[in-house]
Parts: C-alpha cells; sequence; structure tokens
DNA sequence: TTTGACCTTCACACTAATGGAAAGGTTCAC
DNA sequence: GTGAACCTTTCCATTAGTGTGAAGGTCAAA
C-alpha cells in the first residue's frame, strides 16, 4: 500500500511516517515512480513504533530494540553480541521503571477519581433526602 | 533548603528545577535576598515530577494530575469539579495504555535476551564436550 | 487534455526539555 | 576587602517530534 493508505489505516500522519522512515525504523520499498509502498505487516510495526515514542522512548531506542520485538527469537540469535545485550538489560530496566512509576501514578489518579465519585454520592443522597 | 543542597539531593540540576518552576510544578518561597527556598516535602515532590516528565508525561498533564496524587484525598475532594474528573479520566486511561505497551515490549525484550543466553549456554557447552 | 487526488523532496518553524554562558548580587571565610 | 562558592535572571543553542507549505511529478477519470 501507499503512504495515504497506511497513515490512514494506522492514524499516523504522511509526515510522521516518512520521519520513523528517516530515523531507520521503517523501510518502505520503492514503486517506479518513486512512490512509497508499505508492506502489510507495517501497519502494526508503525502502530508499535508510535505507541514506543509516545510512552517516551527515543527513536534512537526503538532502532536497537526494534528487530527483537516480533520475530520469532529461535531465529535470530545465533550469534549472541554481548554489546547488543548490554544495551538490551539497560533499557529492558529503565522501561521497568517506567511501568513502576506509571502504575503507581495511574493507581493514585485512580483513588483521586473515586475520591471524587463517593464524594459525590453522598452529595447526591444528601439531596435525595 | 536552597536550590544547591536540592539539586544535589534529587540529582536533578538546578537548571531543570527552575524549568519546573517555570512550569509551575513547584512554588519555593523566597529568601529576602531573592534565593530559592525550597521545603523538604519537595524532594520529593521532584523526583516524582522526574519520574513522571521520564514516563513521557508533558509538564502540561503533571500540572493537572501533581495536586491529586500526594495528599490525603479526603480533604481535596469536597467540591467535585466534572470538567477535572474528565481529565484525570483521559489521562488514566492514557497511562494504562502506555503500561500495557511497556509490559508487552519489555517482555519480548525479557524473551529475546533469554533466547541470548540460551544461545551462549548451548555454545559453552559445545566447547565443554 | 485538463483537473484533482495523490505522491515526491526540501525547507522553515514550532514546542518541550535541556544545556550553557553572560552579567551580576549575596555571603562567608580568610 | 577580596576571593570563592553560591545564588539570581536573561538569553541563545540544541535535540526530538511534529506541523505546514512550496514546487513539482504521476496518474486516472472526465
Amino acid at each position: 500500500m501507499r503512504i495515504g493508505e497506511l497513515s490512514e489505516r494506522s492514524g499516523i500522519p504522511s509526515r510522521m511516517l516518512r520521519y520513523y522512515e528517516e530515523q531507520g525504523l521503517v523501510a518502505p520499498r520503492r514503486l517506479d515512480n518513486g512512490y512509497r509502498s508499505y508492506d502489510e505487516y507495517l501497519v502494526d510495526r508503525v502502530l508499535k513504533i508510535r505507541g514506543l515514542i509516545e510512552a517516551g522512548i527515543p527513536t534512537r531506542v526503538i532502532g536497537d530494540i526494534l528487530p527483537c520485538l516480533d520475530r520469532p527469537q529461535a531465529i535470530v540469535v545465533t550469534d549472541p553480541d554481548p554489546e547488543l545485550r548490554e544495551i538490551l538489560l539497560r533499557e529492558r530496566d529503565r522501561m521497568t521503571q517506567r511501568i513502576d512509576l506509571l502504575v503507581q501514578n495511574r493507581d493514585s489518579i485512580n483513588r483521586y477519581i473515586e475520591a471524587m465519585d463517593s464524594a459525590l454520592n453522598v452529595a447526591a443522597e444528601k439531596t435525595a433526602s
């Protein structure tokens, strides 16, 4: 598919799809006329990229971890690179930290919402009485 | 305490502490000479801010949710603002999405690391035999 | 064959977060 | 009272991600 269709299906502006390409995160083929041509599986890929960017992972890092994310590991890991392993360990731990903090704060927000709601209920009961 | 001490204790550059103030996230008192003076509890506060920023939450949003995060809810929620509730619901859901995607990808990375390690073990066993 | 929708590259600009330098005030210790 | 260490504000620079517009090529349909 061409960039417009991918953009529509993924909800990601074509400007950003070109940017991801510039950052080396996707490599669409080119048609004879120079148009980008995206394979079907790239829909999921760009959505994953988008999600990671929104989660605060810089494209540089995404480029490192992306190859390890979706494909059947058995095929890839024939020659384990110890340097890559270090990068992955570090990023995994950073992600875990992020997750913990996010969970903690989301739960705080949730408690707050619930407190608002029960305050509303109290008010409603007063009115009803 | 003054900005230098807070910076040292929190590990956050003073430049950033001034930035957080500019964004309305902290409001240190001022000494007679104009120096910023931070209360003890602000150490935790700026660390929380830092964590949220690193988790990808923009300061604008942090400003909205911060008041709901740490303080005893019962006191605050006397007059629940429905508009604030909408903001909080939206942000909570966004955070949940982030968390899910982060968990999913962290687990993928983890599986990949484990695959690397067992590939290494296989190689080591070969060498040993 | 012209129009319209799509694509291309290039470039300028904006925001958020951050770093850093300049120019100057305060305080304290020698 | 001078120097060192700290603070102040102001301003300029950089990076990542994003928006937008110009100038132009492709292609199908009227």
